[in-house]
DNA sequence: CGATAAACTTAGGACTCCGATC
DNA sequence: GATCGGAGTCCTAAGTTTATCG
């Protein structure tokens, strides 16, 4: 386990045995030039400095790539270079501080002992498997009989315990009566469903009943008023309806500086110009003439008109919008109302890719009632469609989760609509999710000690296979599927990664065998990293790297299909994800053992928690935009920091002042005087340190995401063993909606829980 | 088998709301 | 009462994994 330390607390990251960092913190925006030659040059020289901070550039590549599965295989590729440019690319920025690491994880045995007490044999991950089939393929194995009497009783205590909880609030609640007088009339007109108390399905259907209203659709669109005018070549011209639902979509957007991208502009204009009448496509052939200033801003005075409505009308539209979902929010379930996730149906609009995407600005289509399918039940009464239209397709399929589904215009592929994670569909996946990882717990170290085996394997594709596990379960990287080229943005995974994405250094920094990786992930989030790693690794990344260039596979005879085939063979149900999952809870677990003072009061403990928490959103790389007016209201602290200091001078000075008096006259007032003094100093001192650490805290959050980890790696249940540990009421750490979605692991996970 | 489609989870940004502060 | 700023919600894109197809 890595340890890195976090304004002075330690932080550890998953397993290995060196120091971690996120460094980069220059993240140099005024990387995006149009002029590509130049940039390439800049990033080579950057590249030369064994200190670049700057995100590399994606270099051409013409893909030939050629595999030899034990010399056969051969796979060409055809890159594109063109396309990728660096473009801004998000840096990410931690701060500077080099972090500390403090220990290991692999070699040292500790931390089986520590994390698992009775666990510390060695699991056969075979026999386990073998155990676990008995009762089935698609049994959801993870609830054996025994546990789930135990959470019979569980349960009953704890509900006895929520409804104390419940009430409790009332001692920092200022509005205590009144608010707690309405609620509780409003509030839990019965009994939650406990569905985690229930036998699941072992059949393989995900419901027997299936009822629902179906879909809501985007509303129709509205033309513009005569007076709102569009102008191309600075001449007045009616558009089409068509045509101009299309033209507002893109100046809806005008503000946003994807309107000035070639790529968008182009694909847009593409898109547009086949919703025009011929006349107005023969009229209108260059967008830059087009002028939609004045539907800009005539949106934008909607907007205005809007937030500046009476109370009544806000309350009016709030109340309309209550009604639609209590409609069509809802379905039921094997005899239970649970909640839609999203069942209005997607607007048409312009498509915003995320970071350089080839298909940014194509028209998304309206979804009309004959492009959706539903699925319900046979027997439930179905959905009906608008008046006047049908729909595509009804089906009575009880082996998915989906309620309605469409397919969707860019990329072809199909949207569903499903139910909300509080539903017990999604829940129960959700357990499970934590389950497999924590079965993982049990055969994690015969794993890793198989993989670094596994690095001095024969065969190539064995090696690499071994590489690219330890650096999924090292740095929780994501498992990397190939993706179609010209599709979607360039970003890759582990399996994924090219050549050009890692660099070797023998030597860095006075450390041994460092890899830095630079890389594009998910949504095009930049994962920057420089790492120590064990010769062996070291020694095979160079041998995975001859002869290729950088646009070539680093693990060319790798793929996520075939390490996921391997990983089910190591354990059942292993894939690549439970790596993720593993490591982040594994780490929240003991992170929060180690930064948890028992002596520390409530916001202390948040806090550790936390921190905790960050730990984990580090190691997943769960980043965000610094928020828009983080700059500002950064400065706003600044200032106050400066103020604060102005004020520490005067103290200081005004008792250097008394002091002198005192010295001279020594008579009781004066020496009071500068006690009095000397506490004022001491005050704002003290004041000070918590505006820097303010400071400190919001400046490290910059750029770090909590939310992402909290709502999909951690194993809700170590954040309750925590909360009942320490009696820290579980609102403080979840909101509404997350307790409703960890219901299960609120109920039944007890203060001894262990992941 | 490998490719593709389907299903479902994970993700960050935009937007909305609401209380605090100017 | 206007603005600020953070929390919470909504939205839908972008991943992973599983299922199906030829």
């Amino acid at each position: 386990m890595w340890i890195l330390t976090v304004e002075g607390k330690s932080t550890v990251f998953a397993v290995g045995q060196e120091s971690h960092k996120h460094k980069d913190k220059h993240k140099d925006k005024e990387h995006r030039h149009k002029d590509h030659k130049k940039d390439r040059e800049r990033e080579k020289s950057k590249y030369s400095n064994s200190e670049h901070k700057e995100f590399s550039e994606k270099k051409h590549r013409d893909k030939d790539k050629v595999k030899h599965k034990d010399g056969s295989l051969e796979r060409h590729k055809e890159k594109h270079k063109e396309k990728r440019k660096e473009e801004k690319i998000k840096s990410f920025s931690f701060d500077e501080k080099p972090k500390k690491e403090k220990e290991n994880g692999f070699a040292s045995p500790p931390r089986i002992k520590t994390e698992t007490d009775g666990d510390s044999f060695y699991y056969s991950p075979k026999y386990e498997k073998s155990l676990k089939r008995e009762h089935d393929d698609d049994d959801i194995e993870f609830k054996p009989k025994k546990i789930k009497v135990e959470n019979e009783k569980k349960a009953k205590k704890r509900k006895q315990e929520e409804e104390d909880i419940e009430p409790k609030k009332k001692t920092k609640d200022k509005k205590t009566d009144e608010t707690d007088g309405k609620k509780k009339a409003k509030k839990e007109p019965e009994e939650k469903w406990k569905w985690w108390e229930e036998e699941r399905y072992t059949d393989g259907s995900k419901w027997k009943f299936l009822e629902h209203k179906g879909p809501v659709f985007a509303p129709p669109y509205e033309p513009l008023p005569s007076n709102v005018k569009f102008y191309y070549d600075g001449k007045h011209m009616k558009l089409s309806p068509q045509a101009e639902e299309v033209a507002t979509f893109f100046a809806k957007m005008l503000d946003h500086e994807y309107t000035t991208k070639e790529v968008f502009r182009n694909n847009f204009f593409k898109d547009w110009k086949k919703e025009m009448t011929p006349e107005e496509k023969s009229k209108i052939t260059n967008l830059s003439k087009c002028d939609f200033t004045e539907m800009s801003e005539y949106f934008k005075a909607q907007t205005e008109a809007r937030k500046q409505m009476s109370k009544e009308e806000k309350q009016k539209i709030k109340e309309e919008n209550e009604r639609i979902v209590q409609e069509y929010g809802f379905c039921v379930m094997d005899n239970h109302k649970e909640r839609i996730a999203n069942f209005r149906i997607e607007p048409p609009g312009l498509f915003r890719g995320r970071g350089d995407h080839p298909k940014m600005g194509m028209l998304k289509r309206r979804i009309r009632p004959e492009d959706v399918i539903i699925n319900c039940s046979k027997d439930s009464k179905h959905p009906k469609p608008p008046p006047g239209t049908k729909w595509k397709e009804v089906r009575h399929d009880n082996k998915v989760t989906w309620l309605v589904s469409w397919t969707e215009n860019i990329q072809g592929s199909i949207k569903y609509i499903m139910l909300n994670p509080s539903s017990r569909i999604k829940g129960e996946k959700d357990w499970q999710k934590y389950e497999t990882a924590r079965r993982l717990k049990k055969c994690v170290d015969q794993i890793r000690a198989q993989y670094r085996d596994d690095w001095k394997s024969k065969e190539m594709r064995i090696r690499q296979r071994a590489v690219a596990l330890y650096f999924i379960d090292k740095l929780a990287l994501r498992a990397g599927n190939e993706k179609e080229e010209g599709e979607t943005a360039d970003t890759v995974g582990c399996c994924s990664l090219r050549v050009e994405h890692i660099k070797l250094y023998p030597e860095l920094n006075g450390q041994e065998f460092v890899v830095e990786f630079d890389f594009l992930g998910k949504d095009s989030i930049r994962y920057y990293n420089t790492i120590p790693v064990e010769k062996r690794v070291f020694k095979n990344l160079q041998l995975f790297l001859e002869n290729k260039q950088p646009e070539d596979d680093l693990f060319d005879r790798l793929n996520t299909s075939i390490l996921n085939k391997h990983l089910q063979e190591l354990m059942d149900g292993l894939t690549a994800k439970v790596f993720r999952t593993y490591n982040a809870s594994i780490t929240l677990q003991q992170q929060l053992k180690e930064l948890t003072c028992p002596e520390d009061n409530t916001p202390a403990k948040i806090l550790s928690y936390n921190r905790a928490n960050r730990a984990v959103a580090i190691l997943c790389n769960h980043q965000r935009a610094p928020p828009k007016t983080f700059e500002k209201s950064m400065q706003n602290l600044q200032s106050k920091i400066d103020a604060k200091k102005d004020q520490l001078a005067d103290a200081r000075r005004e008792l250097k002042s008394a002091k002198a008096d005192a010295k001279v006259r020594k008579d009781e007032k004066t020496k009071k005087a500068v006690e009095t003094k000397k506490k004022a100093v001491q005050r704002i001192e003290e004041q000070l340190m918590k505006l820097e650490v303010q400071a400190t805290d919001r400046e490290e959050n910059k750029q770090i995401a909590l939310g992402t980890s909290k709502l999909n790696y951690l194993d809700p249940r170590i954040t309750v063993a925590w909360c009942k540990k320490w009696n820290v009421t579980i609102e403080k750490i979840y909101n509404k909606t997350q307790r409703e979605k960890f219901a299960w692991a609120i109920d039944m996970a007890d203060k001894d829980f262990e992941f």
